[in-house]
DNA sequence: TTTATGTGAGACATACGTGTATCATATCAG
DNA sequence: CTGATATGATACACGTATGTCTCACATAAA
């Protein structure tokens, strides 16, 4: 299967939405189904990816490649630990549903060498800008950097949350995460 | 089925105990799996429980209810808010993976009148308890009940996360939680 | 002890999802 | 235009989870 041929890129692409789509809304959602939602045949999904578990992590690849393309430009930028997080924050949460996908899903990918590498580099390089940030003195040391990275994670799972409730726009989300995260809710 | 012969207690307990154990390590866990953990034959299973989603309803249940039992005699004590929210919060963070068996079983009963109505009334009660909050001036009052409420939720995730990571244990967990919700992350 | 009944073990039917193979057809590349 | 090839449709084998049923046995209740 030649990867330019244009019928197959379309399929390829079709494939790979519907999967992140389906399997968003129901982690057990069926491989004819998601066929069924790329418009495109049973036969052909497999054409493509070999089982179930290798569309899961070309999906899970994806994700973590679409993060990493979007985040790398900021840290290159050399801003302060604080703004870097903010700016951050702003490009991500319009991912947020991505990582609610790599959540669900992380199991079967869990004992995947690639994509551990790549997770955990992106999680050493939150880890990274906490503990610069303590050091900047913009955030309490106490706080140790691993409840840190948690608490953001929730927080964007939350934002998430309440976007797909159409009660909060993307923009009031990232300045309701800041606002709480660095001040808290106390008056 | 008579509910207090010995055997048939016996049993249900060994069955809701195991069911929450597996299915809280894997959602998509067998009903074998679950009956051998429990020591009981499967056909007991299906005797106490007449398809797995009954089984799955019946947990659901049981989180709602050992949930309210705990928190209730809180708000009994008509504290300030501030104080309610913090004892709460040391009760609930043991049952934090109950919460997480609720989250990732949710769909199954997101249909049932019995189960949708105690978690509604639940819900409504934490929001009542933040509205509270912001009326005694406690709280920032711009910022909306329902992320107040997602937030704690996700909170409670990731202290439930971090402890079962052994990072950190429940009492820091609480501590943590507060600070963080309360103050923020920053200096 | 005696009776009632919950249980364990196993066979069984059924449904469903996965993954493979085939062949005619439509579409792309050159 | 023409050959190459990706696709759709379909049939198939296979494994596995669900749910039902039966019968001998063990155990609780009286």
């Amino acid at each position: 299967m030649k990867a330019s041929d244009a019928r197959s890129v379309r399929s390829r692409r079709a494939l790979l939405d519907a999967g992140l789509e389906m399997l968003l809304q129901n982690p057990n959602a069926t491989l004819s189904e998601v066929a069924v939602h790329a418009g495109v045949g049973r036969a052909t999904l497999y054409r493509h990816f070999d089982t179930r578990e290798a569309l899961i992590k070309a999906l899970l690849m994806e994700c973590l490649e679409v993060t990493e393309a979007v985040v790398n430009p900021i840290f290159d930028l050399e801003l302060s630990s604080r703004e870097t997080i903010e700016r951050m924050l702003r490009v991500v949460v319009p991912l947020a549903d991505k990582y609610h996908f790599l959540l669900s899903l992380w199991s079967v990918a869990s004992n995947d060498k690639e994509i551990n590498d790549i997770y955990n580099q992106q999680l050493s390089t939150l880890y990274e800008l906490f503990e610069a940030a303590k050091a900047e003195g913009s955030i309490k040391p106490h706080l140790s950097s691993d409840w840190l990275v948690s608490v953001l994670d929730s927080l964007l799972y939350s934002a998430w949350w309440l976007i797909g409730e159409k009660q909060i726009t993307e923009q009031q989300a990232v300045d309701q995460i800041l606002e709480t995260l660095f001040t808290g809710i106390e008056t």
